[in-house]
DNA sequence: AAATATTTATACCATATGGTATATTTTAAA
DNA sequence: TTTAAAATATACCATATGGTATAAATATTT
């Protein structure tokens, strides 16, 4: 049985995510979480310690949300090399997707809270590492499956790639113009054909 | 003669400049400011007209510094092929440069202004918009010297090397290493002899 | 050196902040 | 349906916020 403060708790995280995440944890005001949920200081903490707490929660869930969605779009294939092209795709829609939300939760809550807030720092650490290594798996996997061309190192091949999209995520975001991304993924695409996909 | 009003103003932009990058408009206070510059609120707005100005030239004064101290890197050589590649080659060094000035002003600034502050957000996109612009004529030279091939397009080449060297920006500042930029530096100095120069 | 103009410090303003104690309401158990 | 427990609303706390009027101090001009 879902308690009622189960939900509510839901209900917070889902409302009050994406208001972290545009307007990071310092300028997101107690005001504007109970004007967003409808509800009062008492309910939000009620559910939740204080503010800090509600910011990690909706970190996770806001980069849950990607995680999941970028996940998704690989299961249209079972190949690691197609699955790795199914990530540089899904980054083609990341302006409207990510408009949705507030932002890329990991370009936003990695500045805001650099220097400002150490445990929400150290979480997206923990997000961008267990990112890297789950492309660098994919790509171990394509070696395994001889499709990817052993000689390439899979973690570094995975820095890279990540920290171009990430570049494209941050220059369309700002400039407000998609093409960066565009740009970005057609990028990557050659170069994971030129040094991934064996010949 | 330089009056007194004048120096302070120096004094309390050069101080208080870091701090903006640092932290953002919305999360640093004017508490903040007094506290770093020694003066009082009275001294401050006597010398600004709200917290928003100051904001806006304290990030100019930022963005300035880095682009003066990329213009005389580039010194150091008159091809314009090579001015390229101490742009990237700037950039290997940009870790602990930033970190003196409080990161770099156009990741944070961009981050931090979207959507929250539109005065600074339309100043990081003009500076965006100069410095590619500005890339793209260095391009432009080359050509006319025939050192650069001519079938590439200017601002679309400066643009995916802006892109790149952004998101390795952002890569090294998050996860406190430095090697998103040698990395990147090194794919860009490859892109740079592979797709730009002249056979 | 005196008078004036400029610059800075002090004291204050209304409002907003994150957080809490407690009263009230709602939910679940008996 | 009564009762106990959990969840939410209200009212409040001390402190901080950006900003201002004015007094004091400092420069500048005469």
């Amino acid at each position: 049985m879902i308690s009622k403060s189960e939900k509510t708790t839901k209900y917070i995280i889902k409302t009050v995510a994406p208001i972290f995440n545009r307007k990071g944890y310092a300028a997101t005001s107690m005001s504007d979480l109970t004007a967003a949920t409808g509800l009062t200081k008492g309910a939000i903490y009620g559910n939740f310690k204080n503010k800090e707490e509600l910011a990690i929660k909706s970190f996770n869930f806001s980069v849950n949300h990607v995680l999941k969605s970028i996940s998704a779009h690989q299961n249209k294939n079972k190949s690691p090399l197609q699955k790795l092209y199914l990530i540089t795709d899904f980054y083609k829609n990341y302006y409207d997707f990510s408009k949705k939300i507030g932002g890329c939760p990991i370009l936003n809550t990695g500045v805001n809270s650099k220097n400002q807030n150490n445990k929400l720092h150290h979480e997206v650490m923990l997000i961008i590492d267990k990112t890297q290594l789950n492309i660098a798996k994919l790509i171990d996997h394509g070696k395994e499956l001889g499709y990817i061309n052993k000689n390439i190192n899979s973690i570094n091949f995975a820095r890279r790639l990540y920290s171009h999209i990430q570049g494209a995520v941050f220059m369309s975001y700002v400039m407000n113009d998609k093409n960066y991304l565009y740009v970005a993924v057609e990028e990557m695409n050659l170069i994971i054909k030129n040094e991934l996909e064996k010949a």
